[in-house]
DNA sequence: AGTCGATTTTTGGGAC
DNA sequence: GTCCCAAAAATCGACT
């Protein structure tokens, strides 16, 4: 969509409604309506292969927690490695 | 809640507007309010030691991450511990 | 790093190694999580007060929306539905 | 726990102790958190319109207000306003 | 910039 | 087994 953005107040090209730039307030919505959409459709490929794997035989519900913990475990890792680093600086060492 | 002040229409005990139980809707609300508004005075308390702890030299950032780490720890502990065995499961062994 | 066992309560590791700085953080540890347990417990008051609203028949995402209109200034309730209106005519809606 | 090391992919410990299943399980596994990732991607993307929206003038909370109505059926937005407006009428308000 | 409180989405559990 | 509801987690905007 080129350029008729810049145009602010012709008659029809750039209305204004209270002020509000209708055509960039229309333009955020549908890109997010458009990416929203886009995310809701990977959840529902997600969701697929889980039921792949529940007709493959797998635990589906340990598997999602294999994936939370993996999610997760970098930052427990580093969170359990730097717990005495944080006392000692928290009494000044 | 037996008190006179309720009574905003005199006529009945237990009016209903629109078929809601206004009593019933206020009560709910007013405890509500009240229950939060203690939580509310908690939060202050604890900012309140966050600043003493300050005060006394303590790194209020890495006192916080300790909170933060210890409220968390058991469960993560527990989830490295169970990792092996949901892989075992998930395949079926 | 010595024996995992011996991290599972870390403050009390502190008290030898930071003369008197140790006991205060410990102090300002236990306190924290004290203040925030109670706080936690007025979370639950709250839910439980909720699930009986809703068993008496209250819309709980209504309630929800009332308190927080009533935690809002008058005038900030008043703008943003403005706004809304605002946004939705210059959208046509 | 001897060898943290060995723990950090558990997916590749696996091959071998469950036969096909395992590289079914591996394969899930991965499948997922490349969706996951991408959905993560798309959610940073709909922040950035966001942000480029705010920075154009636009009520970010409003905006997504909008997107909130239009997503719901049109039956449904009235059917709650409605419900709002009875229980602030039920409050006086 | 980092925290906090609140809302919304996701996940696990239970009823039918 | 499928659907709904409650608990948990992620996300967002506001404030400091």
């Amino acid at each position: 969509m080129p350029e008729a953005a810049t145009m602010e107040r012709p008659a029809q090209a750039a209305p204004e409604v209270g002020g509000i730039a209708a055509d960039r307030l229309r333009s955020v919505i549908e890109r997010i309506e458009r990416l929203e959409e886009e995310r809701r459709q990977l959840g529902e490929d997600i969701k697929t292969i889980y039921a792949e794997a529940k007709g493959a035989g797998l635990d589906v519900k340990v598997v999602r927690q294999i994936i939370g913990i993996r999610r997760k475990e970098p930052a427990e890792v580093e969170a359990q490695e730097t717990l005495l680093d944080l006392y000692r600086r928290a009494l000044g060492m």
